[in-house]
DNA sequence: CATGAATGAGGCTTCATTCAT
DNA sequence: AATGAATGAAGCCTCATTCAT
């Protein structure tokens, strides 16, 4: 038996995430069948469940490894920038450039992750949280460098921020045009309100 | 033979939308069975059908004739409200009052109705761009009368305010404790952030 | 009230009836809904059940009405002519000619009756048997005048001359270019053959 | 473990097309349940739609790979027979032999078939004609020989033996004193008609 | 480890029939 | 007698999951 698969071996895993990824992102959670991951990663069905439990294990999978990877991408960026608000742009820069870059990933993460009851109901999302504490801390940087308001509760900013950037990226994802939809002048004007929101106003 | 029906001819149809809205709330779109609505609304399977298409007409309707009920109401507050500033603000607040008020009904709106592939491929949400209308007329009108940053684009505004006030009404929903979250705090923090961030700063 | 029905009155049982040949004509009996008939013969759903026990009742009925119908217009045919080979003549000719004429009702008795599992199963179709014995008169009037040979049995006539003058007519009835298929000419050839076949050869 | 199934491999598509013709004849197409069919085909439900693409799929099946085997087998018994008076014959015994060995199957292609709509209205039922041009053949070959009268148009002729031997074979299924109906004697008079009518006379 | 044929639970939907008016 | 809104039983079919090979 000579190698046959495309990709070396032992990725099989990651073969499924990707295709769960892109089914996912093409049908909905709920509209993809095991059978159609399954033929996209190039293995049976069967073997699906040699690597996850069950259907929503994928999402959950894709979930965690996706955002790990993608929290220890921002942060090398953000580490790359000195000054609080520098680092909020970037953050905000960061995360369209991730949209644009994978929009299927995206999808999956904020339209369809939504579709597992366990997700909405059970689950805790550590990884988003972990996320979302990049701007915590930023926040947090800045308040204390005096930069920042001090009357901002970071916890309820950082979910005006996340419900920012998501919602944008999903009329991105969604928007046929996108072209009259440029991400850069979304990050221009999303960092210019929630900057300008943020910042001590030298009166 | 006494009264036994809570609501003697109170139409079926309003029931059934109800029901729903309770049940879809409870378990998600997907999980949502037709006969849990029927049994919840005191209706038969069947005849939920004289009403509705089929399942995902129900999720439809639902946000049909909510929404257009709540376009009702917050252009009703907004118009005792003077100022592009304070009405900007009464839209933030009546918008968490609404979901404080009615979270089911918030639940779906926000969460389940995503789920319905048509809403998410096909169907065009008038509904909701008639509901964020408010917000891009209060801007413009800030931005005529001067009080309002006119390099800010409306149309990316309003995706990033709704953004903002949905992924927060979310949270509030799911969140254990809402104690912790008290959502006038929130609406605040919301207006503060937006209100400096779209506000010309005299300097 | 004043008399608001198109037809004079009473006869809505004949409405029903007629509305629902049509309706099975059309659609086969099985996808004949009792709506659709109610809707053609302009009565409510729930009238049809006055008139008939349930949907395999109007078949039925619809059978031992047209049937006992045909047999006096086709033995008053019938009794207009003389000699056994004119008449067996004149009965395929009235066949065909009650075929053409009623294409709808052909139809029903002649295809869709068969999907009535009480018609197939338990059903004694005594109004046929009413008709085909037309035919057995006939010939065995012609077996007594020596006109017809004795060695064929009436009862195995019966059933092929019917087979053959049904599946003509049903294929007449499917056939889309009616055209090439004048009804006249199978006439003439079915009674062509079937009457050499029966007759005594003068060798 | 001991071998348990009837037949080891015999193919489930088999077992289930036999099933379903047993099932169909014995309680019709539409009140056949696909579970009656799984069951006495001893598999799941669901192992129905691996080979068949819904119900009415097996009802085409059962008529197009039936049929295929039927003329096969009709073709190598005329083959053997010379003279087209005795192919007709040949024929016309052979049809009343299979339904007199196959009479579920018999009903099936006889009866039930024609309760798909999609036979009646849009399906092409080639298979019938290729049966059927068994016929055409035999007569066109007599008529060439001079054995049959040129007056007889093969179409029409084929349509009528086909509804006697059809009706005949129906009332003989559904007769209950079959003994009173023996199938010999149908083929002798059947034959004795279609003959002495498509023979010419030596006058 | 891998396969993929087989399973079978379960839901949406239809529509004949009923019954309060 | 007539209505037609309401009923609810029942079936086709899907698809996540299993398991013999």
């Amino acid at each position: 038996m000579a190698q046959l698969s495309p990709q070396p071996k032992a990725d099989k895993r990651i073969r499924i995430i990707n295709a769960a990824v892109d089914v996912i992102a093409e049908k909905g959670y709920h509209y993809a069948r095991i059978s159609d991951i399954a033929k996209r990663a190039a293995v049976a069905d069967g073997t699906i469940y040699l690597y996850f439990k069950n259907k929503e294990a994928i999402l959950l999978s894709i979930f965690e490894e996706k955002m790990t990877d993608l929290i220890v991408l921002v942060r090398a960026e953000i580490s790359n920038i000195s000054g609080p608000k520098e680092q909020l742009m970037g953050f905000i820069h960061q995360h369209f450039l991730l949209v644009q870059e994978n929009p299927a990933l995206a999808r999956v993460l904020q339209i369809e992750l939504r579709q597992s009851s366990r997700f909405i109901h059970d689950y805790r999302p550590e990884s988003l949280w972990a996320y979302l504490r990049i701007v915590v801390e930023i926040i947090e940087a800045g308040q204390k460098e005096g930069v920042f308001r001090r009357d901002i509760d970071p916890f309820i900013f950082q979910w005006s921020l996340f419900g920012a950037l998501d919602e944008l990226s999903v009329q991105w994802i969604l928007s046929k045009k996108r072209e009259r939809f440029p991400l850069e002048q979304v990050v221009h004007q999303v960092s210019s309100v929630f900057l300008s929101g943020l910042t001590i106003t030298q009166e």
